[in-house]
DNA sequence: CCAGACATAGATACATTGTCTCATTTAATG
DNA sequence: CATTAAATGAGACAATGTATCTATGTCTGG
């Protein structure tokens, strides 16, 4: 019995790929970062993130990398009730999604004007 | 023909009752942030609301007493797209709204299960 | 109405998170 | 390869929030 069945594509790949459309250069540090996401198991904070790196992937480097990344459409940030700034994943380009601020938890919507989905 | 009508209860009220419920002094510094946030438009940063106050008002009692506010539910935490985190007035205790991160308007959700709305 | 007990205030040092600048390195291209 | 521009890492800086401490103000009971 098979443990683990591989997706079709990768979180990281999709993060190498959203970099290269948009004419980024494919460095070590991008693709160090682009696997320690791919790894996460749903939302991380930038500095929890970067205390799994290795130690001479510079600050900078994380901050500014997240910041394309989110631009790009590829993460989205999300306030907890930790009162921390996390990143997740994002499943789509853009979109809208139902959030728990407690537990993190998300539901995307299949659309995009919120009033639909509003209880009248 | 009357320009203003009083809302029944001031959201600066609101907030008062709030922390004499829990068991918190009133006091001056605290009745000036209450006075200030309830002429609050929309939603307000901490350092936003911070120089609309008397200088005097030291800055970890405008932090404490809006921790203390959002941990008694009158006003929620709200991440906008700016990246900024912004406070808002929360109309009822626990609930859930739906938030545009963009323009910072929100809905009002009336169920506490989120289930209920999402599409299908 | 006063005095004592204790919450709260403001000041300030500190912590954390994120940004900016700049010299050096590295990737892409011909 | 050599050239050119993007990207990196180091570290200074900025912004935001927290912790500590002493002085002050509030509430309660006598």
């Amino acid at each position: 019995m098979m443990a683990l069945k591989k997706r079709s594509v990768s979180a990281t790949d999709r993060i190498l790929e959203a970099l290269e459309e948009r004419g980024y250069r494919s460095t070590a540090p991008r693709r160090t970062l682009a696997a320690a996401i791919g790894q996460q198991d749903r939302h991380f904070t930038a500095e929890g993130l970067r205390k799994q790196l290795p130690p001479s992937l510079g600050r900078a480097t994380v901050y500014r990398t997240l910041k394309i990344l989110v631009e790009a459409e590829v993460l989205c940030r999300v306030l907890l009730e930790d009162g921390d700034l996390h990143y997740q994943l994002s499943h789509r380009g853009h979109h809208h999604h139902l959030l728990c601020v407690h537990c993190g938890s998300s539901q995307d919507l299949t659309g995009c004007d919120i009033e639909d989905v509003l209880v009248s």
